[in-house]
DNA sequence: AGAATATTTGGTATCGCTAACATAATAGCG
DNA sequence: CGCTATTATGTTAGCGATACCAAATATTCT
């Protein structure tokens, strides 16, 4: 009873013309087949959609239609095909649904670090969005290096995201090739490409870097630090750079190169960046952090000085932690829309998969910034 | 020329009892066919397996053997394969080397939240491994619900992973059963489980919570106030609080309920924290702040007040994020393998499923803790 | 009412790859 | 030198779903 359908349209195909040899070659296959899949059927979570079509007497079609497009089904059937799901736990699978329909609910992220918040808030946003719209994200890293970013696009390819979503806007050239190739649509996110691959959302590093500048400037500091984070394989750090030049420039004040302090990540870094400034240039009167933990490492190292801030300097910092609102005083920054931009990115990413969204094609969302004025200014 | 080999092929199979009108459909169907993946073959990044094969003039088998178990064909072969595979551009497919074998290299990592440190720098050590070792990381987030991790949990077995990473040890029984029949390996954390789903990598949290109050009872603090996080829905909350009294037990302190301060997340729930255990408890000597922001926040509460530490209070914290050694005076922390576990958890998952390691079905890894002592106690 | 149209359902051939078996070519052995 | 191991390639039949088209049934309209 169980293959009855199966055998009948097999006989009904082999009629007339079939050599008894192949035929029992077919029963004999058929036997294994059973076995098999008998076998994997234990669990509910392996079953088919055959041994769900079984169960409530349809066609595999019709349990396929009254899951993935329950409209184009009657009542009916859609009630049989869903009671004989939940009877055998029957999980779709996604693999072979996205092999044969060359569509796919993976969208892939690559991110420089997991682990670190400038982007982890992203992530939130994106990983949201993502979900509540049924689709699943893979995530790789990829440090500041671009092959390493080109690798991990030609993993994501190789498993045929429906989507990308990089957190960078410098590419190598075979990665551009490759994206425009498999024509899978793309977000570049943490930095507004002059060059965009496909969509883009962001804020303007340089921008917020001047913005913050010229604030500072206006409220009369004349000798503006910028401590500044690795440039070599950073685009944003470089704008950050550009912007705060930009500024001076606009300020009408002579940039100063012993102003500008490369320094690495973390808050020991930012307790250095003081003491370089300050040893640098004595009277430098404002300190502009291009990292949250930075400015907090610059804060800790001023107060241990003993310095009034901003009465003997004056701190600002690049990013808004929650940290640098509960130390005294509280730290003027830049908020920037770290999680909107996840948000936002996976929305439109989606439009583009899902409704073919093409005029979106193209399209640079700058989602600015905001300068949180607090007490070290 | 170009589909020669596939049309001898049918016609082989055809010989003898074809009727005209079907073969005439077989060759229009070939048309399309041809079409098709000629259009979508235009880069190559979408070309098939068959096309390598055709262009390096071997059959597809042994391109696939070239490809995934290299030592299975000759030195010639191997080499004019890779050489086509470049030329072309060409990328395996990997849905379709997952539905063929029932092998996957995705590995789906849940949990709760995605920008929260506390599970980063876990995720950095598997995202690690898991790259290096040529799998996919599939992630998403659960709060701290069983029942959404249930729903994710339903998701990745959909997309067949070949491993899951739980970042939690209660589950729903419906979750437990899923697993158990889709014998997919597993790795939870978060928590020492009394009950594996089946291996599990993490520290102890009441060991670690019961371990800082000794060492604070030891000190000489006799009102210890703990601040503990929600422990509704949080094992590790409530590890950590069952921690504490057994602690207190073990010192000869009575536990006083004025002294278990519930508190939410973040630097300002710190702060509440403070306020909230003087006020119930004037003479209380010693805050263990269930969670790093926590101790930030009451540092910034207890520096506000003017409070010596450990003069007034002393203060000690779950976990051991940056800031609070760069606090003055440092604080005393519990230092977690968090970015170890995940090291560890990826490698252990991936024996499973690469090594068919069966020995490690079933083993809990307790990756221990370290206190920090420093200034604040 | 009867043809025409719309709606539901089913059959078959793929999607791109690999497992399993079959075969050809090479090597090893007494 | 013939015959069995071994190695190297090819053939076939799926993996589990959907696209596409055909068939059957229900509905509408003149």
């Amino acid at each position: 009873m169980d293959e009855s359908d199966t055998d009948t349209k097999k006989a009904a195909r082999e009629s007339g013309d079939t050599a008894p040899g192949q035929s029992a070659a077919d029963d004999t296959q058929n036997g294994l087949l059973e076995n098999a899949s008998a076998k994997r059927r234990s669990g509910g979570v392996n079953a088919r959609m055959r041994d769900v079509a079984k169960r409530a007497g349809v066609s595999t079609m019709t349990v396929s239609r009254a899951l993935s497009d329950p409209d184009r089904v009657s009542a009916e059937m859609r009630e049989r095909v869903i009671t004989a799901v939940k009877e055998i736990g029957y999980l779709p699978n996604h693999l072979a649904r996205s092999l044969s329909s060359t569509r796919s609910t993976t969208i892939g992220l690559i991110v420089p670090s997991v682990d670190n918040f400038i982007y982890t808030q992203t992530v939130k946003g994106l990983s949201e969005v993502i979900r509540r719209s049924g689709f699943q994200l893979m995530v790789a890293e990829c440090g500041h290096d671009e092959d390493e970013e080109e690798e991990v696009i030609k993993t994501f390819l190789g498993h045929r995201v429906g989507g990308l979503i990089l957190y960078n806007t410098e590419h190598t050239e075979e990665a551009r090739a490759m994206i425009r190739a498999s024509d899978v649509p793309v977000v570049e996110s943490g930095n507004l490409p002059r060059r965009p691959l496909d969509m883009a959302v962001s804020y303007s590093n340089s921008e917020a870097a001047k913005a913050m500048t010229l604030y500072l400037g206006r409220l009369g500091y004349k000798k503006i630090a910028f401590a500044c984070l690795d440039t070599r394989n950073n685009d944003r750090s470089r704008d950050r750079r550009e912007g705060y030049l930009e500024a001076l420039k606009q300020l009408g004040q002579t940039p100063d190169p012993r102003l500008i302090i490369d320094t690495a990540r973390g808050m020991a870094a930012g307790a250095e960046a003081v003491a370089h400034a300050v040893e640098a240039v004595p009277e430098v009167d404002a300190l502009f952090c291009g990292g949250g933990l930075l400015a907090a490492g610059a804060f800790f190292e001023c107060q241990k000085r003993g310095w009034n801030m901003p009465g003997r300097i004056a701190l600002a910092s690049f990013d808004d932690i929650e940290m640098l609102h509960h130390l005294s005083p509280t730290v003027t920054t830049l908020r920037l829309p770290r999680y909107d931009i996840g948000v936002r990115a996976a929305q439109m990413l989606i439009s583009r998969i899902l409704d073919r969204a093409d005029h979106l094609k193209g399209s640079v969302v700058d989602l600015k910034f905001e300068i949180i004025q607090r007490e070290s200014t």
